[in-house]
DNA sequence: CAGCAAACATGCGTGCACGCAAGTTTGCGT
DNA sequence: ACGCAAACTTGCGTGCACGCATGTTTGCTG
């Protein structure tokens, strides 16, 4: 199931997919990225413009999906990965912060860019919207295929926690879809609160609150053993949270 | 804070607002919601096609706020209705639960149009982000200050799971005439799973799997009392989680 | 009441997303 | 090798979102 031959048409295709890629964020660092037209990355890569929207459905991703690529089979393999044994949440929480540390940017100019232009931010948050399924299969494949909608509920629970993480990490600026609610805001200098800045920090921060569901879950949903018939040693199911 | 004088100027503008959700609304079901463009809506609002985008950032959100309205405000109110005794995760859920019961569709030609088109569905669904900051607030009020982030998180997921749960819904929506909802009910006694296909009962199950998070966040978050220094009586805060 | 500044409506122009209907390439069975 | 069907690319046309500049309305203040 790992595609023997990977074939020539699918090779093409990821080519081009490759291309249009390394086409937007070259221009988009070279310009500003105001100044790249889909016309010009089309022309950049060697494709018609029609084409670069079968491939992207918007101008912002290609010059985003430099940094994102397959993070979300990374995710899930992260998780999968981890031994049986231990916490699905600390598994989950692990496995998210692993992949967000190395933000996989080439050229460090592609970071500040990215988090300065409110297009670019918005379309960078909204990939994080892609590891919703993965990791839903994945915390399905724990929980037992009875959790199955709770996984799902996670998975989305993990993903919006994720988002928040992000959007705090890149503030300086604020503002998605509806209405932004702004007004009363944390202007009381309580310090106990995130002791964030950095972004493992704050999806750790961002991530912690959801452990106790997580626990719970896995407390009912497989009071069984491990795969060889082993009873499963767990990293404490319940207790305090931590940090 | 409530606007003692409205205002002349705001008052034309709900009106313009309200001009094009109804018109949107008309048009849409009059005709196909294919057959509707913009242009249209504005004709019929009396405004200009270029006014419209003042208002609704695309064309599916007029119609669809015809079914949202202020749902947002409405379910932060309904939490914050709820005596401060009861347990946070049942207050949200009941707050939830209530405000989406009934879709507030005047016409009932309205609701299979929307789970219908795709477009509409994902405008639809899209509008479900939108409770998140009120609902944000009123949770970091029941936590304290000191909660404020976990307050995030929690509301990000309970839109998450709103949403999930209004994707189940509309899932098995289907044809173009007759969209009657709730049907298909639970199967036998086996599963501890969803007996879903009633809204409601989708998301309360969706909800469900988030309660020990609140349970746990209340916990650990306010060992205080209650507004009039009356220690306060809770509903059982942690325990095993209901259905 | 006069006048000014902010808010708003509108027209215009640009770039974009996407359906549709060809033309072209790839994969596969015979 | 051959040829067909599916997949992919591409050009075209439509409707849409939105920035900008301008004229008009509203609200406030001296």
């Amino acid at each position: 199931m790992t595609t023997p031959p990977p074939g020539l048409r699918e090779r093409k295709k990821q080519a081009t997919r490759e291309a249009l890629r390394a086409a937007a964020l070259r221009l988009a660092v070279e310009r500003g990225p105001d100044r790249v037209r889909v016309e010009d990355i089309a022309e950049a890569a060697g494709v018609s413009p029609r084409t670069y929207n079968n491939y992207f459905a918007s101008r912002e991703q290609a010059i985003v999906s430099a940094l994102t690529a397959d993070r979300e089979a990374r995710i899930a393999a992260a998780v999968a990965a981890r031994p049986a044994g231990v916490r699905l949440a600390d598994a989950v929480t692990e496995a998210v912060v692993e992949q967000y540390t190395n933000t996989g940017a080439p050229d460090h100019r592609v970071l500040p860019l990215i988090t300065t232009r409110p297009a670019l931010r918005d379309a960078f948050l909204d990939t994080t919207a892609g590891i919703e399924a993965p990791l839903a299969e994945v915390i399905a494949e724990r929980l037992g295929d009875v959790g199955e909608d709770t996984a799902r509920v996670l998975a989305a629970g993990v993903t919006a926690a994720v988002r928040i993480a992000l959007e705090g990490w890149l503030r300086p600026a604020g503002g998605a879809g509806a209405g932004e609610a702004g007004s009363a805001e944390s202007s009381a200098g309580g310090g106990l609160v995130v002791p964030s800045g950095s972004l493992p920090g704050r999806l750790r921060a961002a991530l912690a609150p959801l452990a106790p569901a997580f626990d719970a879950a896995e407390r009912n949903a497989r009071p069984r053993e491990g795969p060889a018939g082993v009873p499963v040693e767990r990293t404490r199911p319940s207790g305090g949270r931590p940090r």
